[in-house]
DNA sequence: GAGCACAATATTGTATACAAAACGTGATGC
DNA sequence: GCATCACGTTTTGTATACAATATTGTGCTC
């Protein structure tokens, strides 16, 4: 079991558009409440949603553009399952761009990036207090994508924010350990050392805080988590 | 007068669908007969491309997603007009993964890659010699997206992509000189490094083919280029 | 009973119809 | 003469209907 793999639409008086629905099930998939290679039936999100198809697919399309899902003609879309060789390639990208938004983070940050900041990591450490293990997972990927942004290069922060949101599939497909998120060190120190502009610093946490995670992850095995019988024994 | 502005669908016996749409239109902005704030309505396409609306969108949102055309919300899409600011950031993250990429590609090159890329530059010289610029600059772009792919990092090489679509947007809008594309020799040298896999040399020519395409543009001036009267006088 | 052909079903792809919002035009009032 | 408002037109947003393709189930043949 997978925990559950409920998709539920927040009770919102206004009828949601393409990005709402893509929005909504963007985070389903970070919190891990929908597994890679889960099916998303056309028909079954427009019942979820209220709304139609022409929705969904909109939604759909965006998704996969973003690489979350993909989709396959006349078949339908799936929750994407990153392959080894894509999540190696996802890390090393990660590797080579957020050391250098962490960088010039911890030089242009301001006050307001500061509060920010911290304020999300205390939210983090709400959301491992109370066991909200997908919060948490969202909330630690927020956190890189709000240093990339505070860099204030937002060609690389939109790139950033996509590796992140694949780097939660490749989580919830290749990660080695169950003990998992210790990282909140990593995040405060990180912080810390924007905090005091120490440009070279954040730079190095960054860099070991990534190798870090890369070396939590498990590349080798072909993972065959919650898919059909088809792929397994293909 | 910035050329004709015709968008003409390929006589393919297939009806098109988002992908070819989008693939063609994008095509068209490469080789600026669609200029940068072009109104693209729903209709007119779908008249010449003889489908319905709906395919028109998926490629228009496919487009959007790469920001090669804007959308505004209940307003129709646009040819994405880039800033100053925006186009200073595309450099910047071109300069920052090219010259990566011309490394990687120079160690990893196989014969094929070599025969390709010399292709390519052959091409590029018959679309200058017979004054087609706009297919100049479109081979001229993706001569950059071969290196990339050649590099073997498909997440980086998606990334550059869209830095040179965009970029081709950016040419439309800030190129300073009309002596133009005088960069074959860059692109020459580049490729030779490449074939005799000296990686170190090809990122340095990288690196100084990017400083002088980015050397030529005229960033300080707000561009105003065949736009509609109210964006001028508003 | 295994394998295959074919029909029934379900799901996606595309076109069209309808609703809502923005735009242009012209009349009206100051 | 200018601004403003109201109406009609145009264009986009959404829902639905229809077509095409894949999948599943059934029965036939061997």
């Amino acid at each position: 079991m997978y925990g559950p793999r409920t998709i539920e639409r927040t009770h919102n008086s206004k009828p949601p558009n393409g990005e709402l629905v893509s929005a909504d099930l963007s985070r389903a998939i970070h919190e891990h409440r929908l597994a890679p290679g889960t099916k998303l039936g056309e028909d079954e999100l427009a019942d979820i949603y209220g709304v139609s198809r022409t929705i969904i697919r909109t939604a759909l399309q965006r998704l996969a553009h973003g690489q979350l899902v993909e989709i396959h003609r006349n078949r339908g879309a799936f929750v994407a399952k990153p392959t080894p060789k894509e999540a190696l390639e996802i890390f090393e990208a990660r590797e080579l761009l957020e050391p250098r938004t962490a960088h010039s983070a911890a030089l242009r940050a301001t006050a307001e990036d500061i509060t920010a900041l911290n304020a999300h990591i205390t939210k983090e450490h709400e959301a491992v207090a109370s066991n909200d293990r997908g919060l948490a997972l969202y909330l630690s990927g927020q956190l890189h994508v709000q240093i990339a942004k505070i860099a204030g290069q937002s060609t690389i922060a939109d790139f950033v924010e996509t590796l992140i949101s694949r780097s939660s599939l490749i989580v919830a497909l290749y990660w080695k350990r169950e003990s998992a998120l210790c990282e909140s060190h990593a995040h405060h120190s990180l912080v810390s050392a924007i905090e005091a502009n120490d440009a070279t610093l954040a730079e190095e946490l960054m860099v070991s805080h990534l190798v870090d995670l890369h070396s939590a992850l498990d590349l080798r095995d072909v993972p065959e988590v919650a898919t059909s019988l088809k792929d397994i024994l293909g």
